[in-house]
DNA sequence: ATGGCTTCATAGTGAAGA
C-alpha cells in the first residue's frame, strides 16, 4: 500500500500538479495540506475522474486537509476530538484497515508569539489522542506536514535557525513524544541521501540552493511494516510549485 | 537587512506562511 503526503498550499492553484502527480505514482492514499479551499467548493469531481474518492475538511484563506484514496473511508474524524479549534488542521479515515491520520501542524510563528504557545497545547493534544487512537487502531499512519525539523540533520543550516520556530527544543521534544508511543519516522527507516528535505522557501532561491527543511512526514506505528520511504523533489521543479514537495511510504 | 516569495482577500496593501 502506497501512501502520501502533500502540503499543496492552495489546492485550487495546485489541482492540475496533483492530477499529474496521482496519474504518475498512483498512491493508495494521498494526504493533502493547506488546501485552503472551503467544503463547498472541494473540487471532488476533477478528483473523482482521477479515480480517487476523497473525504475533506477546509476553510477560507487558510489550512484545509484531504483524504484522497482508492477504497472508500470509513469512520472520519474531523479534528482532535475534545479540542477546541476552528482551524481545520485534522482528518482522519481508515482505508484498507488502515488508520490514516492527516495532520497540518501549526507553524507557531514565532518563540514569542501566541501561536507558538498553541502550537505547543496542539502538540500536546494531538499526542494525548493518538496514545488513544493506537489502543483502538494498532494499524495506523501519521502523515502531514508537521512543522518541525527533528532534528539538526533536518535543517539546512542549523546555526542560522537556533531560536526559530520548527526547530526549538519544546517541538522536538513534542516529535518525540509522538515516537515514545510507538510511532517511527518511515524516512529515517532507511539510507537517505544527506541535506534530504521536504521545503525550501520561495525566497533567495531557497530550492536551488537547496537551503531547506524535513517538516512533512510520515509516521508508523508497530504494527505497519514499511518497505520504502523517500521523497520526491520533482514537483518541486515545476512552474509554480508549492514550497512543500510530497513523502511516500510503501507500507505492508 | 526582520528583507527576500507566494497565497488569499481585497481593490491598495496586509496577514500568514516556514
Amino acid at each position: 500500500m502506497k501512501i502520501a503526503t502533500w502540503n499543496v498550499n492552495s489546492l485550487k492553484v495546485r489541482l492540475a500538479q496533483v492530477q499529474d502527480w496521482l496519474a504518475e505514482h498512483q498512491p493508495d492514499v494521498l494526504c493533502l495540506q493547506e488546501t485552503k479551499t472551503e467544503d463547498a467548493n472541494f473540487p471532488f469531481v476533477a478528483v473523482q475522474q482521477a479515480g480517487y474518492q476523497v473525504v475533506y475538511s477546509g476553510q477560507k484563506t487558510y489550512n484545509g486537509v484531504a483524504i484522497l484514496s482508492r477504497q472508500s473511508a470509513t469512520d472520519m474524524q474531523y479534528g482532535i476530538p475534545n479540542f477546541a479549534d476552528e482551524q481545520k488542521r485534522v482528518l482522519a479515515a481508515t482505508v484498507d484497515g488502515v488508520r490514516i491520520v492527516n495532520v497540518y501542524i501549526p507553524n507557531g510563528q514565532s518563540l514569542d508569539s501566541d501561536k507558538y504557545q498553541y502550537k505547543l497545547a496542539w502538540l500536546n493534544a494531538l499526542q494525548a489522542w493518538l496514545k488513544e487512537e493506537l489502543r483502538r487502531y494498532p494499524r495506523l499512519a501519521l502523515l502531514g506536514d508537521y512543522n518541525i525539523a527533528p532534528e539538526d540533520r533536518d535543517v539546512h543550516d542549523p546555526a542560522a535557525w537556533v531560536g526559530n520556530v520548527l526547530v526549538s527544543e519544546p517541538e522536538r521534544a513534542a516529535f518525540q513524544k509522538l515516537q515514545q508511543i510507538g510511532l517511527r519516522d518511515a524516512f529515517r527507516l532507511f539510507e537517505q541521501p544527506e541535506k534530504s528535505y521536504s521545503w525550501w522557501d520561495y525566497r533567495m532561491m531557497g530550492f536551488r540552493r537547496n537551503q531547506g527543511l524535513r517538516i512533512d512526514h510520515i509516521l508508523l506505528s508497530p504494527a505497519l511494516a514499511c518497505s520504502a520511504c523517500s521523497i520526491d523533489r520533482a514537483p518541486r521543479k515545476l512552474e509554480r510549485p508549492s514550497d512543500h514537495t510530497p513523502v511516500v511510504a510503501e507500507i505492508t
